[in-house]
DNA sequence: CTGGGTCAAAGGTCAT
DNA sequence: ATGACCTTTGACCCA
């Protein structure tokens, strides 16, 4: 024990320890007497009285957790010891008659405190809840990076897909998970085989989704009030389009809204991330075009180009209209094309699917539609922001037309849409 | 006791106590029938009238607790004695067994409905977000008034210090605010000084946040893995650049999509929503100057003061590379200018900050390039989309080497980068 | 002890 | 940037 250099409220005793990677020395100050207030504060300084800063000890609800305030400033991570395990707290606090009074587990997922075995792997309740739920309702995740992400307690929320695939890996059974118990809901079955719009909609297929094994359909939240739609899988995986859908914003609506609740006032609520970041590009990638047209458009209608970021026009409730998409725009022209489906393919057909799938669609139609003379005459200026230099003529005729046409579906989708 | 001053409707005790930071009296009112309503109302007003303010005595659902409304402006903490231990409640209340239709708890900080407890206080949607997002990006307020704005469901953003001030005084913690739990998890790291796309980089400046205890640099998301990068304040704030990039909106397209991932048929997968709003209102704001037809004005030109807040120009994935921006293009002419930074300045340099600096930037090198005779003489047809209508061979010939210049710069940076 | 369920409080989105 | 509105998480409880 040093000379005590920090000038403290509490009655306490201090021990150093050296921090193994700066080898700076750390003073560790614990309060004996903790049953005064629930919050401790201590002042802390160096002799010279740099680096002055309030420390708060605090005790919240629970039992076997502190806090530690730091109002210091340019504290930098690593410069700190926190001691939060139950033995080195105890010990510290000098309570420490039983030095094993209990064996901590850990999540072998996450490494988190872990409340016993469940499912097959000893786990935390973290870990458990969430493959009970991803299991539930054969949710399908998707990794943005490349299916290696950490996984530990503090980014296990980071990337669903490998939580869920460490915990298979660990060793977590999807058969242990039960069924629901609440069997005995109003059955209200729906009519048809037409999704509600808040179904989800799956197809088995990813084989290396971590849900392999799950069953094709299971029932989703409401016990079987909900079932989803089965989708022809070849149908989509063959898909081949004559005379695809027009690039106009027209035709995105119209796959992307079919089953429009019209007292909604609010269109876009239902979309998801996923759709409406792939249509934001796409219809950025259309405003390239259609703004290369220029300026004798008049009104460039409702393409307004500033508003094209936000623009959101499908409708999660939808999957398979969009097959039978035809645009009558460019309809003289009988052009084939394949369109390559996204992968991997998803275990379940999902929103991002369809997304990608319809970005895709849209892609290649407009790498279609560029081998219409009308828009090899745009040249350059087709990707934008150049002033066109040649051919205006044919331009501003193509435009003209899917203008045209564009409002025309606006209006008939959305008639009381108020907006322009 | 003392004679009643206030106008009361309901029969009271009254009680005077002293403040003792102030020596202001206050009267401390009781109710001595509180049956009737779980919400009682009482007007409180000096004899001169000045001061009156409705005070709202609300019982919530909890038993040991109740609620004091104020509607009084300017009410200071510290002024008020918020009697909250059961054994005065119990008495204010007498014995109420009525009903309580409402469970209805109002927001500590401002006042409005309360959604909950978040962060650790009952508080509104409006704050829990404000808080979140002040904690999360670490952003830095500052005060033009002497730190004690009123803080109410109507001026709450009135001042963004204060409101953060009072949120951690009500108790807001920020140790509950979690981190990003669905980041881009692009690791390639850039390898020089230059930011991730991902990273987030900090500057230390306002002392006078109310965030001023936060460590400088917190370890974002892994633990560390990702090192914000410093950069120097001084060069950013005495800004000087010349013959700044050219501004036609191919610029601005490179500028947003460097990182393109090739392999994405989605285009725009990476771009930020600010990033995206920020190329449609810059857009706009090129296309009102445009409209305008100043011909003659080449001064009035793009500068709009009003628009000129909420522009941002330059992408998530951008921060430094435009620091360093020399064009050789119109380097002929030898024009400098100065860059006035936005204000207030954020305590850490964060992405909007970055994007309003950047914004300025380019505005400014819009006003400036205006000065130019080559520009002056383009006329409205400056910016493009339109087939020119005269001094084509001018146009071209400027665009032909800007364009190529561009296309230098952009492969420079980013070389890896395929698209385009 | 480990299944199931619950819901406050985290998270996120996106029109404004 | 804000805040209304929605989803997911996980601590806690029951059987
Ligand atoms: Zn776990
Ligand atoms: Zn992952
Ligand atoms: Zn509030
Ligand atoms: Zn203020």
């Amino acid at each position: 024990m040093s000379s005590s250099r920090a000038r403290l409220f509490c009655t306490l005793r201090q021990e150093i320890v050296t921090d193994q990677q700066t080898g700076q020395k750390i003073q560790i100050v614990t309060s004996v007497d903790s049953s005064v207030s629930p919050k401790q504060q201590f002042i802390l300084a160096s002799p010279d009285g740099s680096g002055a800063g309030k420390v708060i000890l605090a005790t919240p609800e629970s039992p076997n957790s502190k806090q530690l305030i730091f109002t210091t400033e340019n504290l930098v991570p690593g410069r700190i010891q926190i001691v939060t395990d139950a033995a080195s707290v105890e010990r510290l606090l000098g309570k420490s008659e039983v030095q094993r009074p209990q064996i901590i587990e850990y999540c072998v997922v996450c490494g988190d405190k872990a409340s016993g075995r469940h499912y097959g792997a000893v786990s935390c309740e973290g870990c458990k809840g969430f493959f009970k739920r991803s299991v539930r309702k054969s949710l399908t995740y998707s990794c943005r990076s490349s299916q290696d992400c950490v996984v530990n307690k503090h980014h296990r929320n980071r990337c669903q897909f490998c939580r869920l695939k460490k915990c298979l890996e660990m060793g977590m059974k999807m058969e242990s998970v039960q069924s629901e118990r609440k069997p005995f809901d109003i059955q209200r079955e729906k009519p048809s085989n037409c999704a509600a719009s808040t179904e989800k909609i799956y197809i088995r297929k990813d084989l290396r989704s971590p849900l392999i094994a799950t069953p094709t359909f299971v029932s989703d939240k409401d016990g079987g009030r909900r079932k989803p739609v089965r989708v022809d899988w070849e149908l989509w995986q063959t898909l081949s389009v004559r005379s695809p859908i027009s690039l106009s914003r027209k035709t995105m609506g119209t796959v992307q809204m079919p089953n429009q609740r019209t007292n909604s006032p609010v269109r876009s609520h239902d979309l998801s991330t996923d759709s409406r970041r792939a249509f934001d590009t796409l219809a950025k990638a259309l405003n390239a075009s259609e703004s290369a047209g220029g300026q004798n458009q008049p009104e460039a209608d409702g393409m307004d180009p500033a508003a094209g970021g936000n623009i959101h026009v499908i409708s999660r409730d939808q999957a398979t209209p969009i097959l039978e998409v035809e645009g009558p725009l460019l309809s003289d022209t009988h052009v084939t094309f394949k369109l390559t489906m996204p992968s991997p393919m998803p275990e379940y057909l999902n929103v991002h699917y369809i997304c990608e799938s319809a970005s895709r669609l849209l892609f290649l139609s407009m790498h279609w539609a560029r081998s219409i003379p009308a828009f090899q005459a745009l040249g350059n200026s087709l990707s934008g922001y150049h002033p066109g230099l040649s051919g205006t003529e044919q331009i501003e005729s193509f435009q003209e037309k899917a203008q045209m046409e564009l409002q025309d579906y606006v209006q008939k989708t959305y008639p009381e849409d108020t907006y322009r």
